[in-house]
DNA sequence: TAAAAAGTTTAGCCTCAACTAATAATTATT
DNA sequence: AATAATTATTAGTTGAGGCTAAACTTTTTA
């Protein structure tokens, strides 16, 4: 047999690509979707289990201890068994490259295409893992390299820096608190469509009116001084909002 | 059986779904390029044949005979065991679908993020099947309806409509033919670039001063009335452009 | 602290879309 | 017309990335 064709999958070793420039690891759109999932989870602070990976991933959890393995065996992410997973140094670059594809293609999609804002999280979903480094490059300069993306979501920098906002979920505001919208959650389309409805966009002053724990359900004015109306939203809603309390 | 529309596979009977919107069969990428190189044979003549598919797609022939067999089962083509491939007309809409994406996407990339002629084929090739609907069309918009990609090939409209051009091979002219280049194929990067520098682009007037069969050869003037300088290439890349002949 | 509950992993299967090796059909050549 | 050469198909694997059922840890609770 005459070697010639040889398998994508055999291809990385060392052979081919002359070329100077450092070979990427081409990732799978599936690996890439579980270390940017471990990496929200671990800057959300909460414990990245195989629980919460397969629940956020909607996928079952012997699915998600598979592929932990296999990105433990590519030293992305560290894993101890039953204990969880932490991503290593390399699994962060990815993820981080890979949110930061995520939120320059909403952000493009957005206000060069204009493209709806609950709709450009999904599609960003899936352009996400198929974006080259050329066009990256193109899309951020078309922007004129923006650091946030339409739902006020920090981008990471070409180099993998990233803003570490610490906005407060507009759920754990008290009575009476004055604050504005900085930042909502795009995951979920009907959530956003809702939100804008409310109006809860970044850049908003809100204030809570009254705050009803045992109905789950939040009173605010919406909208700067007095001209507001009162709004009344679930507890749902209220947990993908962040907001900048303003001090008085 | 009870018509093709509303397969989807695995589509669980009559649960979700409420919208009165079609159904759209959701196609794996590689049935998509089955399905377009498919329809690019067909259209220039040549028999459908696996191994055409095969080489075409850079795949073993028991591949392709695979997923002929299945793209058969959906109906999308016709197949006769060891005579060959045709696409039904519910496979060639998916193909000219696919091959409009693809042709709209190279636009885009090309006039409005500026990435290199040679470049935006491959970018395409993957894009093309991510595309929603929604966002071709806000791109079809953007280029206001453009009808032929950078390359020169018709884009279908999204009806399903394209236009057939009776152009020329270069490699077909005779000695002493005058024409205007109409196309170059964008499939290799590597003769594009060759072609640029050559200066055969659409829109280009060239005159074929001497065909050497024997050479593989083909020297000509590019650039209108006399200012262009005779250069000389090759019958590969002499294959990749289409003319249409001045008629004097 | 022992039993129950919750969470994680192993074992074994499935589909998709590739692959190689072997077989079968068609076409071309003596 | 018989054989050789092409081309196509079948048979059996492989690797990703899902799945369920069952087994095993860890944590909670009675």
């Amino acid at each position: 047999m005459n070697a010639g064709a040889m398998n994508a999958g055999a291809m990385n070793a060392g052979a081919m690509n002359r070329a100077p420039t450092i070979m990427k690891l081409a990732l799978s759109a599936a690996a890439e979707d579980y270390l940017k999932t471990i990496y929200k989870l671990q800057s959300s602070g909460e414990p990245v289990t195989t629980l919460a990976l397969a629940s956020r991933l909607k996928i079952a959890p012997p699915s998600a201890t598979a592929m932990v393995k296999k990105l433990a065996a590519m030293k992305l992410v560290s894993h101890e068994k039953y204990r969880g997973v932490m991503l290593t140094p390399a699994g962060e670059k990815i993820a981080l490259e890979t949110i930061r594809h995520h939120r320059l293609i909403e952000t493009y999609l957005a206000e060069v295409l204009g493209v709806a804002w609950d709709k450009v999280h999904d599609e960003a979903e899936r352009w996400e893992h198929i974006l080259s480094e050329e066009v990256e490059a193109k899309i951020a300069e078309a922007l004129n390299h923006p650091t946030r993306d339409p739902h006020g979501a920090p981008i990471p920098s070409l180099s993998g820096e990233i803003t570490r906002d610490g906005w407060t979920p507009l759920c754990q505001l008290e009575v009476g608190a004055k604050a504005i919208v900085r930042r909502v959650s795009d995951e979920d389309g009907e959530t956003l469509r809702h939100l804008r409805e409310v109006g809860l966009l970044p850049g908003e002053e809100i204030e809570v009116l009254r705050a009803v724990a045992a109905e789950g359900v939040l009173a605010l004015r919406v909208g700067g001084e007095k001209n507001g109306q009162p709004r009344t939203i679930g507890l749902a809603p209220a947990r993908a909002v962040f907001v900048e309390s303003i001090v008085l």
